[in-house]
RNA sequence: GGGCGAUUAGCUCAGUUGGUUCAGAGCACCUGGUUUACACCCAGGGGGUCGGGAGUUCGAGUCUCUCAUCGCCCACCA
């Protein structure tokens, strides 16, 4: 036999089998007879590299693509890219401005350029990174939200829903993102509270010399586009400006004093600076009472022309300068400290601008109907279910959806204008055919295509069916579609899951997965999240290289529940690499037994039967974890099956003694189950299982055990489980007065049962006997009706044991630990005692409930008489 | 302001339709252990009034109400 080293050297090993997989086509799908088990990877942004989430995310698919090829499906995995439209630009035009080419100074053909270079250079690193991790993708199908077939989807969409009257375009104030330059929709902006402050200006009213009007405002910096000052009706401070005029300080422009029940009584002044352009509330008053809209902002959040003043400063600088001038004309009434929530752009991180644009919306109404319906009903079924709630609070509120974006990375909106006609067409020249119609002598010149780009989410809600060519052919998709499960976030259970649910009832009329398993967010030991700031975030490949990538795809499912957040801490990572280790040493073990031919020894029989039960409830244990993506727990399951079932008891058990050989039989069953036990594990850990699976046997070409069987599952002798308990626990008991009197572990001890039966009539269970001298270290084990005086007692599986030893006995303990177990005897029984003498728990109770209560009964006052016979003993 | 969820051992969490003394797991902790698969280990041990209170029931960690604390989502706050 070949030297096995006696650590697991994952290096060795993951390439390898990872290279193997791929070559063997073991990842790849093409439909045939077998069941489809299909998964859309939620596409990492293309310029992204591994952080946890992917990490967990990623775990979790493969976990279950690799179960589900165990069970014989047809697993298709599909990975790809996003294009990341914002995300992405950002990163290009900073890129560019460090070599000091400013956006500005590109036409967009030429940006496109650069930006696609990028995407070039960096698009594939997470994809490389993910094949570390073990992910059984499907590589050949690779696709990514910009290709051709991703990109004519999203174009044909688009036409779709201006056909079927879905998309409209409107002014309105939006959320603008003045870094980035564009518009952005409500689930792009995060809003957190910061500390700022609340200025109070006074405004001279028009036509007095010492009468003024005071607002309170967080935007000092606007009030140059201030229409109107509003105050509520009822408010009596301000009863007597009813018709007056005010001017706005340093530009002295007249705006007129409104009364409008929108304003507080209580809040700052009483009085409200209305700006139209630069706040919702504002315009929709604006709307109500005719006035004018001044923005006083360029797009890239400096003062416009329109500003008069401060013109072509950044907004933030603005606020601060102009304080100083509305002091020196004694119009800054005073300043106070002041939490306001403020909305951040999700992608650059700049403060959104409320901003008066046209845009393009997608009317959702209709849309979010049937999507509802599919999750109340559990057509798509939500793992954890709680999280079916929010989904319904946010169908049910749903607004329009902004889609149009002004960058140039994405999908260019395809709508064509001339003049104020527009057409919306795949191409120009669909849009010219179209246009015709209205203008029969116009050119192809004549028309002007839209200078934005869509949404990214208008290619990611649109995935599950454009990743089996859906909006091309049906061939994938009869096969593929609906896809089996979606594994993602909840926290874009808005951005992503709700928009693809819609979207693949309004394209295909059926949802687009039939489960959905959410990921806790990846937090830290102190739970915080993780990010770049803190520095908490680990980086992943490192972990790999420390522990092993089935180590650490331990760490992550070991403590992930659905839904809730994974509280990472290396410390896992390092269980994972241990836990390898154990097993690799378990291999190690049974590798270097020689066979010998010698009669199968009768507690050997006994622990491969015991084993094998176990293993049965395994399996079935696991299987229904699976059911329920209770992935976190069928782990610690294996887990612990594994380590204590398997290594500390099993092997233990048929371990020979050293230097001597094992039965034929008992090696080969051992074998056997092992394999068994490499492959219930190999979702969670590919490699190593692999790697034992090959040392195991000789194997033939493709034989190998990701493409193995899962074993099914087989009814347990539960009676066996139980009797095994028993023999487990006087086992334990005598390894405990080993530790607990300071015996050598080795030193070996009589044990002696109370009964007036031999011990293998007590005994049935075949090796039962043996299996106990065996494991205790015992030299007999023996029945006897009188027991001697020194020694040490206990009670288990239900009987009084002793132990002679020559030992100072403590009389007093002794007596005290057999009085506190009486009594907890003695209390379990009048409970039990308690409830069958209540006949309305007789009566009421099932059968099944009051025969174990009566068991429970007869052991209990069993129990009571051997202590009691005990006491008196001892005290003798 | 509207909604959702949580509270079980020092920490992170299981506990499936109320029914074995049901209070569990992993980690952490404590005691002992080195030739004999593994110190990335072995054996053993301690530790919880299931957030507080009330109720329903023969029976409540599990169901109802209430209070407290925490977390999250949505809306919005001049």
């Amino acid at each position: 036999m070949k030297e096995i080293s006696s650590k697991y050297v994952p290096s060795e090993v993951e390439d390898k089998w990872y290279g193997h997989w791929k070559k063997k086509g073991y990842f790849h799908s093409e439909p045939d007879q077998r069941e489809p088990y299909s998964i859309v990877i939620p596409p990492p942004n293309v310029t992204g590299i591994l952080h946890m989430g992917h990490m967990l995310n990623n775990t979790v698919q493969d976990m279950l693509a690799r179960k589900a090829r165990l069970d014989g499906k047809n697993v298709c995995w599909v990975p790809g890219t996003d294009h990341a439209s914002i995300a992405t630009e950002a990163k290009v035009v900073k890129m560019l401005r460090e070599q000091g080419i400013k956006k500005s100074d590109l036409s967009r053909d030429e940006f496109l350029e650069y930006a696609m270079k990028w995407k070039e250079k960096y698009g594939g690193i997470i994809l490389k990174q993910l094949e570390k991790l073990g992910a059984s993708c499907d590589w050949e199908r690779t696709a990514f939200t910009m290709d051709k077939i991703r990109s004519e989807s999203v174009i044909q969409a688009f036409c779709d829903l201006y056909e079927r009257g879905t998309l409209y375009r409107d002014y309105r104030i939006v959320n603008w993102d003045p870094e980035a330059q564009t518009v952005l929709s409500n689930e792009e902006v995060i809003y957190t509270e910061e500390n700022g402050s609340l200025y109070h200006i006074k405004y001279k009213i028009e036509g007095s010399s010492d009468e003024y009007i005071t607002i309170a405002t967080t935007r000092p910096e606007t009030i140059m586009g201030d229409s109107a000052i509003a105050v509520h009706p009822d408010d009596p401070k301000y009863a007597e400006m009813k018709g007056k005029r005010a001017l706005v300080p340093i530009i002295n422009r007249s705006i007129p004093i409104i009364f409008d029940d929108y304003v507080e009584l209580d809040f700052g002044s009483g009085a409200l600076k209305v700006t139209p352009a630069h706040d919702i509330n504002d315009y929709e008053i604006g709307k109500r009472h005719n006035l004018e809209t001044i923005d006083v902002l360029n797009a890239n959040g400096t003062i416009s022309e329109a500003g008069e003043i401060l013109v072509g400063m950044d907004r933030f600088k603005a606020r601060k300068a102009i304080l100083p001038m509305l002091e020196e004309i004694g119009q800054l009434v005073k300043t106070k400290d002041y939490v306001k929530s403020v909305g951040r752009s999700e992608r650059t991180n700049s403060i959104v601008e409320p901003r008066l644009s046209l845009q393009w919306y997608v009317e959702m109404k209709a849309l979010a109907q049937p999507a509802l319906d599919a999750v109340e009903n559990d057509e798509v079924t939500f793992f954890p279910k709680n999280q079916k709630n929010l989904y319904r609070h946010w169908m049910e509120n749903i607004r329009d959806w902004c889609v149009s974006r002004q960058l140039w990375w994405g999908h260019r909106i395809p709508a064509y204008y001339y003049n104020e006609d527009v057409y919306v067409a795949a191409t120009s020249e669909g849009a010219l055919a179209k246009a015709k119609k209205d203008h029969p002598n116009i050119t192809i010149d004549d028309l002007k295509q839209d200078e934005d780009v869509l949404d990214t989410w208008c290619s990611s809600w649109l995935w599950p069916i454009t990743c089996f060519q859906g909006f091309h052919s049906r061939e994938e998709m009869d096969y593929y579609y609906p896809t089996s499960v979606l594994v993602t976030g909840w926290d874009i259970i808005f951005l992503w899951v709700a928009r693809m649910i819609m979207a693949g009832y309004e394209w295909e009329g059926k949802r687009p997965f039939k489960d959905v398993y959410f990921t806790g967010m990846v937090k830290d030991e102190k739970r915080r999240k993780m990010s770049k700031s803190l520095g908490n975030s680990p980086d992943a490949l490192k972990l790999i290289d420390d522990f092993g990538a089935d180590g650490v795809r331990f760490g992550i499912m070991s403590s992930s529940p659905a839904g809730g957040d994974l509280l990472f801490d290396k410390k896992l990572c390092e269980q994972g690499r241990n836990f390898s280790n154990k097993i690799w040493n378990a291999l190690r073990l049974v590798k270097g037994w020689e066979e010998i031919d010698v009669a199968q020894p009768a507690e050997n029989k006994l622990a491969i039967f015991w084993i094998s039960q176990k293993l049965n409830e395994i399996i079935a244990s696991v299987e229904s974890d699976f059911k329920q993506y209770r992935l976190s727990e069928a782990t610690m399951t294996l887990y612990n099956f594994i380590w204590n079932d398997f290594c500390s008891w099993y092997l233990e058990m048929i371990k020979p003694p050293y230097g001597e050989g094992i039965d034929l039989k008992s090696l080969q069953s051992t074998v056997e189950l092992f394999e068994k036990m490499v492959i219930i594990l190999h979702p969670l850990m590919p490699f190593l299982t692999e790697e034992i699976y090959h040392l195991l046997k000789e194997r033939s070409d493709g034989d190998d055990c990701i493409i193995s069987s899962y074993p099914n599952i087989i009814a347990v002798d539960k009676s066996l489980l139980k009797s095994m308990v028993g023999i487990q626990s006087i086992i334990g008991k005598v390894r405990d007065v080993r530790a607990s009197n300071g015996l050598k572990q080795k030193e070996e001890l009589t044990l002696l049962v109370e009964s007036e039966q031999d011990v293998d009539q007590l005994y049935k269970t075949e090796g039962a006997i043996e299996m106990i001298e065996k494991l205790a270290f015992l030299a007999a084990f023996k029945s006897t009706q009188s027991l001697p005086h020194d020694g040490v007692s206990f009670m288990a599986d239900n009987r009084k044991f002793f132990i002679p030893l020559e030992l100072e006995i403590n009389i007093e303990e002794e007596i005290d630990k057999i009085k506190k177990e009486i009594s907890y005897a003695d209390g379990f029984l009048k409970s039990v005692e308690k409830k069958l003498s209540n006949d309305n728990f007789v009566n009421g109770a099932p059968d099944h409930v009051v025969a174990n209560e009566k068991k429970k009964q007869v052991d209990g006052i069993e129990r009571l008489k051997i202590l009691n016979e005990s006491l008196k003993k001892i005290k003798s």
